[in-house]
DNA sequence: ACTATACCCATTGTCTACAATCCTGGATAC
DNA sequence: GTATCCAGGATTGTAGACAATGGGTATAGT
């Protein structure tokens, strides 16, 4: 069937990029407002968005739709058209922000806390080796955000995904990242009070060893209460917006 | 301009319903879900409800995506084709549900208790009528369920938009509503258990009047808490599908 | 110079067409 | 009789076209 072959070639891009346009847009789109590469207030463009990413409007346009249901975007309406604007960064929406995360990583941190002692010995390895890199990182003043960043969000989502169900682990997954804006546009003043940070999280620890879910709720919710209270600082003083 | 008069005819109908079919799309699909004429775990075909809506596959298709977001709809992902389901009833589900609207709730319940305090006696107000409204209801053996729902809803609704900022806020519109499908999927039997719920309600208004959030808390806990343990005590009866 | 009005362009919201993929059903070979 | 494979329909994902709307701008009148 050279008839065949001959469409196969052609397919081989074709299949590769049929059907991941949607989930494209929506993690690029998302990376770009979360780097800050889209200003926060910004107004948004479809069709430039769409020229940007080199795909239709209508993949775009869905992708911009669910960021608008999780807040990274939010809609002027006038009558029944809506503009779109990337999400403002203001120290309100930080404290709720910051506030909800605290409640539902502490939801799912109870229950994490009620698991057969083994798997929790098990996940407390994990943490540990996730904050003592986090210890090494700030011995060593060395600031590479990136990694920082990501050490953090790997303790508290191996917390999550242990004891967090199916509804619970969606909310949080789309959530959560969206303090990563936060930490990104004001991180290298966040860095200097990781060790605060790194020291709520042997807290959180303990909590899990002992097994105590009330322990544990408190823990995470204090542990983004008092980073709120840090950002609220960092906030205060280089300003709300995403400057440059 | 006679063309520019005859196109204004046309557009009258086009002019109404321009813009809407999004909006119009989703609330109706939420609204077939949650009464449950879209069965549970029964599969999606966007050209029917299209067909149904009397609109094109594009906005039908964006309000799938935003109520699969959301939780009412479920992605069964083959490869990068997704074949979409309306979201199962389990008992776990509803478990899981519950506890989080509880959460939610009880965060911004927290801020309601403490507002001013003439500010909090005036949503007293209304609680207190919203209850006694209940009240009536179950001492009238009257058991029209709808009015039954709104009154609870009115109920947990007031506090929250009274405490809760827009983030929160919008977190509890997207997660509340889906309550309302196992209410009314096996709403005829936790009517009878109302006069628990009711007086749960009493607990959580003195507790806003005392101005105690942590108690203001439990309270919406602890409410929904109960009323998913009354829930599962009728699934574990009725079976978990959405049966009819 | 300032305001009001009308037009035009930028942008959004929807629709239709097409491409890719999956699933089912039947035909064929063993 | 059963297993396999091909074909065709059914369904989803994306692209591009079109209609409608709103805001900005140029122009004219005072």
């Amino acid at each position: 069937m050279p008839a065949h072959a001959a469409a196969s070639k052609q397919s081989v891009r074709a299949r590769a990029e049929h059907g991941n346009s949607l989930r494209k847009a929506f993690y690029e789109i998302r990376e770009l407002i979360v780097h800050g590469r889209l200003s926060p207030g910004s107004w948004i463009v479809e069709a430039d968005l769409a020229r940007h990413l080199a795909m239709s409007r209508t993949p775009v346009r869905s992708a911009l739709h669910w960021l608008q249901r999780e807040g990274y975007v939010i809609e002027h309406k006038n009558a029944r058209k809506s503009r779109m604007v990337v999400a403002p960064v203001t120290k309100e929406d930080a404290g709720e922000l910051y506030s909800i995360i605290g409640h539902v990583e502490g939801l799912a941190g109870r229950h994490t806390a009620v698991l057969p002692k083994s798997r929790r010995l098990e996940i407390v390895g994990l943490l540990k080796g996730f904050n003592s890199q986090l210890r090494t990182i700030i011995t060593a003043r060395d600031s590479r955000a990136a990694g920082i960043f990501d050490l953090d969000r790997n303790f508290h989502r191996t917390i999550i995904e242990s004891g967090a169900g199916p509804r619970l682990l969606a909310l949080h997954k789309s959530i959560e990242p969206q303090a990563e804006r936060y930490w990104r546009l004001y991180a290298s003043s966040i860095i200097n009070d990781l060790h605060l940070s790194v020291a709520e999280h042997d807290e959180i620890i303990a909590a899990i060893v002992a097994g105590d879910p009330d322990r544990v709720e408190r823990g995470l919710q204090m542990n983004w209460e008092n980073g709120c209270h840090r950002l609220a600082r960092v906030i205060e003083i280089f300003g709300e917006r995403g400057s440059w």
